[in-house]
DNA sequence: AAATTACGCAACCGCCCATTA
DNA sequence: ATAATGGGCGGTTGCGTAATT
């Protein structure tokens, strides 16, 4: 058995509140307060609202001195250098910057902050470490041809000339799912090149293949990889553009923390102090 | 100009934890 | 000791609007 529903949720209105019932609870709350209890405050107030409901209602837009607008690249910062420390602990970092609540600072993050940063690190990808590697190299039990180590050092090294016939090892693709698809440095001679693994056309087709420094390739096993578009690309292999959704959160953790990253975006802050002196 | 797609944000849902009876 | 309850939180959804086709 579930737990009983905190409020009777048939008679409860849910949706966009109204300016009438803001006015409502604003003025309930600044002559009575919440008086301990958010789950009877509606029937008090006369509201026809459940108590969660106003409970948000009131931290995350009505209670004064919120702050609302554009981040500051200050704020960013501490959300960027917060989040490589503790993750989504919203709450926590929200704390740390007056005026935000936890919830404007998860859109805020989900929106805006993670593509900047996965963008800037999009860019910059040879500087970056291996993502996801050790997943995959556990689930490959071949000895791939292009792969020089199975451990994961920062790059992979290419043990075969690439620009005949290069195939990316079938068992690549396995830790990945629907559209996307993972990626992965690889050092081939001199140069520097991306591995891409993984996904599944419309048509069902496996995608493999790799860009190399920035060109190309549309032959054989090789995808066009456009900057801007995802979509169909040779023979329906589809190719997404969407790097965001192949990281977890440990990646994207990995990525801030990253010295190269850091420097450049120059996410540090020295010390996070909440209410209760925790220290992260 | 209309239709479609993408984006941003407010709000909801459900789980977890601390408190209370 | 434990079941019930409410608060708090993170993940997710859905709607309104902007941008693109």
């Amino acid at each position: 058995m579930g737990r009983a529903p905190c409020c009777d949720k048939a008679n409860v209105k849910k949706g966009p509140w109204s300016p009438e019932e803001d006015a409502q609870l604003k003025d309930y709350m600044e002559k009575h307060g919440t008086g301990g209890n958010w789950i009877a405050l509606p029937h008090k107030a006369g509201l026809k609202r459940c108590g969660k409901s106003c409970r948000l209602r009131w931290l995350n837009y009505l209670r004064p001195n919120i702050k609302h607008g554009e981040f500051t690249d200050e704020e960013d910062r501490i959300i960027c250098s917060l989040f490589a420390r503790i993750g989504s602990r919203w709450s926590i970092i929200a704390g740390q910057l007056p005026g935000r609540t936890d919830n404007d600072i998860k859109n805020h993050w989900n929106t805006k902050l993670k593509k900047k940063l996965l963008g800037f690190a999009h860019k910059n990808y040879f500087q970056l470490p291996l993502i996801n590697t050790s997943s995959f190299l556990q689930t490959s039990s071949i000895s791939s041809p292009i792969l020089h180590s199975q451990i994961s050092p920062p790059i992979f090294e290419l043990s075969e000339n690439p620009s005949s016939s290069f195939t990316a090892p079938s068992l690549l693709e396995a830790p990945m799912h629907g559209h996307n698809y993972g990626y992965a440095p690889v050092k081939e001679g001199n140069h520097n090149n991306l591995l891409i693994f993984g996904g599944e056309t419309s048509h069902g087709k496996k995608m493999e293949g790799y860009y190399s420094n920035g060109v190309d390739h549309v032959e054989n096993h090789k995808f066009l990889i456009s900057e801007s578009h995802g979509g169909e690309g040779e023979n329906g292999n589809f190719i997404s553009e969407n790097l965001l959704d192949n990281y977890s959160m440990e990646d994207i953790k990995q990525l801030i923390s990253t010295n190269h990253i850091c420097n450049n975006l120059n996410f540090f802050v020295d010390e996070i102090k909440t209410e209760d002196n925790t220290l992260y």
